[in-house]
DNA sequence: TCCGTCCACTTTGCAATACAAAGTAACTTC
DNA sequence: GAAGTTACTTTGTATTGCAAAGTGGACGGA
């Protein structure tokens, strides 16, 4: 319950775009390429990339096919990504009831000296 | 309600370090530069950046003085930051609470067609 | 009193990356 | 058969997170 807990918010999954992604899916199953963009108001160029970085990190699995000669492609977090986002959640959560408590033992803690762990 | 809601997200205050910054000095009244870079292991560099970052939105308040011939730099929260990051902690509740509910609302209103409010 | 070291920051340089505009490819409509 | 639409991907740019190096004042030893 370190302050410097904040270490463990993975960046692949706390940007902005990809927590919204993520969370979506989260709700979801599966979601097509197009519902992801259409829900969040993205552009193309965005939920590409996005969804590249999440798939390299293995958070989601994404499928292509063709349907009616069009690429349709669907998105899903793989148990990893479940876990990972569940993970960061939880983080957050910590981050909500803190901030929610006010001023508190970290004010106490806080307000003295160094407490660098064991540079 | 809107799954776009996401884009409210503040990016001042989402990113990592600050989010931490911001979560702990909503902890506190008051705290000093060396008393951040500990708690959350930071160097230097990354505290001085991501403080004026904060400074330049009007989040933080940050008062420089000389304490027995040493620099010395306090940092609080102004009351337009303590509001921002309030604001900012309700939206991640939202979206901690959404992902607990797990597959909801959102899976029978996504998986069908576009939604895209009126572009 | 000069030298080196420590502390509390700030500046600088680089590597990563978020984003959208432009590009591609297959189909459909006029 | 030209123009448009859909579903993406690639590319270019501008931003920014980060740490290494720099600054400046105080202090301790020789």
């Amino acid at each position: 319950m370190n302050a410097a807990s904040y270490l463990q918010l993975d960046r692949v999954i706390h940007e902005r775009g990809r927590l919204a992604i993520m969370s979506l899916l989260a709700a979801t199953t599966e979601l097509p390429f197009t519902g992801i963009r259409d829900a969040l108001e993205m552009t193309d160029g965005n939920v590409t990339t996005h969804l590249r970085t999440l798939q390299e990190a293995g958070y989601v699995a994404v499928t292509k096919s063709f349907q009616k000669g069009r690429p349709h492609t669907t998105v899903a977090l793989t148990v990893t990504g479940r876990k990972a986002f569940q993970h960061h959640v939880d983080l957050l959560a910590q981050i909500v009831e803190r901030a929610r408590s006010g001023p508190s033992f970290e004010a106490r803690v806080m307000s003295g000296g160094r407490l660098r762990p064991q540079s």
